[in-house]
Parts: structure tokens; sequence; C-alpha cells
RNA sequence: CGGGGUGUAGCGCAGCCUGGUAGCGCGCACCGUUCGGGACGGUGAGGCCGGAGGUUCAAAUCCUCUCACCCCGACCA
């Protein structure tokens, strides 16, 4: 049993900042707002990395890096782009110091002002379009499908670890197309591939759909996004891909020729997915005794726990593990044998359940002697002894039905949270319980907004798959085409 | 920027109201016993009480000012 952690029941907010420091995950940051990754949550990232890059590539993308620093003048181009991100922008207006003539420190050095501002990146579009002026001349340059790993900086007001820093990491693709049509096809391919990264690596299941104009993109002509249900009912955007028309390209000034000779804009896509996504990974699956991880994003998949009273005692069990441990790796499957004789036996089993390590293996010289071995899974809280023989066959089919169960009980967890709600009174009670709510909309901003204003309440997404179903506004009354989703959010 | 809260040992906290030589738990160091769900005993190290000023014989404690962080809201991935 974990000692101190607040239950999600009672402070949900509370656990999952336990959770986050308790495990290992990251801290806070003399920086107000920017968070410290520790190596367990950096190693969590780097799973998310190299699957999301593996499907980068295997759809024809390459990275690249762009500059951290925007000028300013970059970041005006474009109306709605420039004023969606001008109040959360790090500004660099100088590039010396010096030590203070007055005393001890160091003050800025006046005549180092640059003659542009630079703006620390929220996002990249501006920069990269810039660049792809150069790159694209003729219809044979095209299409570009190029992402980049990076860290940017939009300056919050509140932040929380992983949800919302001021400075996160990402990969943000930006693509360049002819036509429209193919542009369009890479948005929403790209949606596919964060639902597939969502759905299979982290075991959460999402709902695919399209921002509204207000909860649109600054600069994007459509929005894309998956959205996935926490185990407050509150929702959070996992990941989203921008249909960016001709926008960039018209104020960067990017053309090409076209088969036909003649000049042509280019047709751009954006799509990001964020560190925020570590934090979805714990408010979706972990639970009052910690962290509990898909074991295709889990650092550590197995750890092998020896019981031992006498130190004699541990090669026995080590060389019996041995062989165990090489056959798990060489299914790919990642396993630590903790032989770290300052830590006890019960102790190691509580701190790898506040680590989420999908499996243990407990093994003492009872199995010695009875060629068994104990197996604990995570995600239950069970255990059961099993022969020794056959073991990393039991392992590796294991961690699949792990997989597949958390999937599944987040997928219920959901359905049981989405509710189909046709009158206001109702509507208002539901989204103060929580969950999606799923309601006809007349389609404007007013509505949104007063509806907004009076339950905290936003449209999350217009659903891909939604039947056309016609129905009356549940604010307004005015007629409706499908029904939307509403929920509050992170 | 509003509202609430907290700054005392590495971490979590008590002490403050009612000023009088800074304490508890965890962790840490060493010794011994332990080891199948966060072991136990013994010994020991560790703190200008967030910062500045004031009141007082005397301030962690009272007063003023400041800084930082956290939580709730407005902004947002």
């Amino acid at each position: 049993m974990s000692k101190g952690i607040p239950k999600r029941s009672e402070d949900y907010s509370a656990w999952y900042n336990e959770i986050v420091k308790r495990a290992g995950l990251a801290e806070n940051s003399p920086v107000r707002g920017c968070m410290i990754i520790k190596p367990y949550g950096f190693a969590i990232w780097e799973k998310m990395q190299k699957a999301l890059d593996d499907m980068f590539k295997a759809t024809g993308h390459q990275n690249a890096y762009f500059p951290l620093f925007v000028p300013k003048s970059f970041l005006e181009k474009e109306e709605e782009h420039a004023e969606g991100f001008a109040k959360e922008c790090a500004v660099v207006t100088h590039y010396r110091l010096k030590v203070n003539p007055d005393g001890k420190g160091l003050i800025v050095d006046d005549n180092s002002e640059l003659e542009e501002p630079l703006i620390i990146r929220p996002t990249s579009e501006t920069v990269i379009w810039n660049a792809y002026r150069n790159w694209i001349q003729s219809w044979r340059d095209l299409p570009i499908l190029i992402n980049q790993w990076g860290n940017v900086v939009r300056w919050e007001m509140r932040t929380r670890l992983f949800l919302r820093t001021s400075e996160f990491l990402w990969q943000e693709g930006h693509t360049a197309h002819a036509t429209e049509q193919e542009a369009i096809e890479e948005t929403e391919r790209m949606l596919g591939v964060y639902s597939t990264f969502a759905e299979d690596w982290m075991a959460l299941p999402v709902v695919q759909g399209l921002k509204t104009e207000t909860e649109r993109f600054a600069g994007a002509v459509e929005t894309y996004c998956i959205e996935a249900l926490m185990q407050d009912g509150k929702a959070l955007q996992a990941g989203t891909s921008h249909f960016l028309g001709q926008n960039f390209a018209k104020v960067f000034d990017v053309k090409f020729v076209n088969q036909d000779n003649e000049q042509t804009y280019p047709w751009a896509t954006s799509w990001g997915l964020s560190t925020r996504m570590v934090g979805a990974l714990i408010m979706a699956h972990s639970d009052d005794n910690g962290l509990v991880l898909p074991p295709k994003l889990a650092p550590i998949q197995v750890v092998i726990v020896p019981i031992y009273r006498d130190d004699a005692d541990l090669p026995k069990i080590a060389e019996k593990v041995g062989p165990i441990v090489k056959e798990l790796e060489d299914r790919g499957i990642s396993v630590k044998f903790d032989d770290d004789d300052k830590y006890k036996p019960g102790w190691k089993f509580a701190e790898y359940e506040l680590k989420g390590v999908p499996v243990r293996l407990g093994i003492g010289m009872r199995d010695l002697e009875n060629g068994t071995i104990e197996v604990a899974r995570r995600d239950e809280l069970s255990k059961e002894t099993r022969p020794m023989e056959g073991i990393a066959d039991h392992i590796e089919g294991l961690l699949e039905e792990i997989q597949q169960s958390l999937y599944d009980r987040a997928l219920a967890f959901r359905e049981e949270n989405t509710f189909s709600v046709d009158n206001w009174d109702d509507f208002k009670a539901q989204i103060e319980k929580g969950g999606f709510v799923a309601a006809h909309w007349d389609g404007t901003v007013e509505t949104e907004a007063k509806i907004k204003e009076e339950t905290k309440a936003t449209i999350r997404l217009i659903p891909l798959n939604s039947i056309e179903e016609t129905g009356e506004c549940v604010y307004t009354r005015n007629p409706s085409a499908k029904r939307v989703i509403f929920a509050r959010a992170y």
C-alpha cells in the first residue's frame, strides 16, 4: 500500500501532483511555470517519441530543425496567427549583460538592444514557411513533409506539471502540398496517426473531430483534434492537426509553378503533440497506489525482485533469474532485475507499484525449491504463483493482455461517461457531474460563448463520425443537424 | 490580475494565539538483528525559522514592508 498519496476521489488535483512527484516523473523548476523532467518521466516521453517518430517516418516524413527564435516581423505576418499568440510570447530584446558598475550582479547592457526583437517560438509556422519560400519552386518540389522535435514557450498564467507548462517539449509537423485535397488528406492522415498512437500505445481511447471556429488554431482554416476523457470527467485535447489552407504561403510569398506553368500557392498543414500526453497518461490509468503505465510505454515492463534472508541465497536466485531476463529481453521486453540489497522486498513492491511497472516477478528460496515464480500485475494489483517453466511466454502474453485491458477499461469508462442530453437543465446538471455531453448546437459562436459562460463547458469537438440527426440546439432551440461534444476541459 | 493558502533540517510538518537557548516523523551515517507487502533497536550528523526593517532586556513567535511558491478563477495545447 502506498503511503500518503491523496485519494483520487477526494482531491484529484493533489493526487495528480503527488503521482508526478512520487513516481519521479517531474518537479517544479526555479523558473515559474517550467518543469524539470526527471529521468523516469523523460524515459516515458522517449518511448512516446520513438513510437511517433517511427509512424511519422512510415508516412514519409523527415525530421529537421528550425531555430528557437522567431523575428517579431515573422510572427506579425499572418494576422490571426499573430493575434492568437501575442498574449503569451517571451520576447528577447537584448543580447548582452554586463557587470553592474554600481555593485555586484549583472545588468542588461543597454548598448546591446536588438534592432528587431526576437520571439521565443510559441510554434514554428512562420520561420518554417519563411524557409519554404526558398525550398519550393516547382510542383516537383512538393510535397514537403517535415517534422521537428523541439521545445516551445507559451507564457501561461497558470501551469501544471506536464498538462500545461510555459515551456514544453513537442513535435510539430509542417507540410506543403500542391493541392488542397492533398493537404486535407495529410491533415486527416496525421490525425489518424495520433489516434493510433493514443489508442494502441497509450491505451487511451479518443474521439476524432473538428474544432469550432472559437477553438481553432490561430491561422488555420480547419483544426482537427483528438479528445480523451480523464478519470475525473474532464476532457483533454490530446493532439491537433491543422489544415492551414494557403494562409502562410500567401503571407510568406511561397509560390510554385504547377504542371500548367502557372504560379500557384501551395497548401499547408501542421500538427503537434506534446509532453502534455505524459499528463494524459497519468490521468487516464493511474490509481490511488500510484502510476499505472501501459506496457508499450513503460520504461521498465517487468521488474524482478529477489527475496532472500541469507546473502548467500542471492547468487542462487540470480542464477535462476539470469536466463529469464535473457529470454524476456530476446523478446524485446525491458526487464530490471533489482538485486539492490539496500532495500527490502516490501519496499520494492511498493516502489514499483508507485512507478507503474506493469509486471512484477517475485522469486525466493521457496520458488527455487518448487520451480515457481510469483507474477503480479500492476493494473489489477493481483498476483499468482506460476511454474517457472514457460514463464517468458506467459509474460509476453500478459503484457499484451494488460495493454488491452487498460484500453478496454478506459473505453468502458468513457462510454459510461458520455451522455446524450436534449434540454438545458439536464445539460447544466450533467456538465456539473462531468463527462462528455453530446448535445445539439445551433452552430453560432454566440451560443457557444454563452454556454461556456454559464457552465464553463466548451465544445470539445464536432465528431467526424457523428451521424446526421436533426434536432434543436440545447440552448437556443434553433435547428441543428448534428450533435457536438461538450465538456469541461484541461 | 482577483480570491485563498504556505514559507522552520534533504522531504513532510509542529511550535507562533499567551516572546525566554528550535522540536517531531521520514530520510541520511554507523552497529547489530531482520528480509514472501514500505522491518526493528541503539548511537549520531544535520536548521543564521523565505528576506528587510521595527518593537523589546529578549523575536520563529508581535508590527510594517517585501519576495517566492502552491491551490481556485480569468488565458490556453
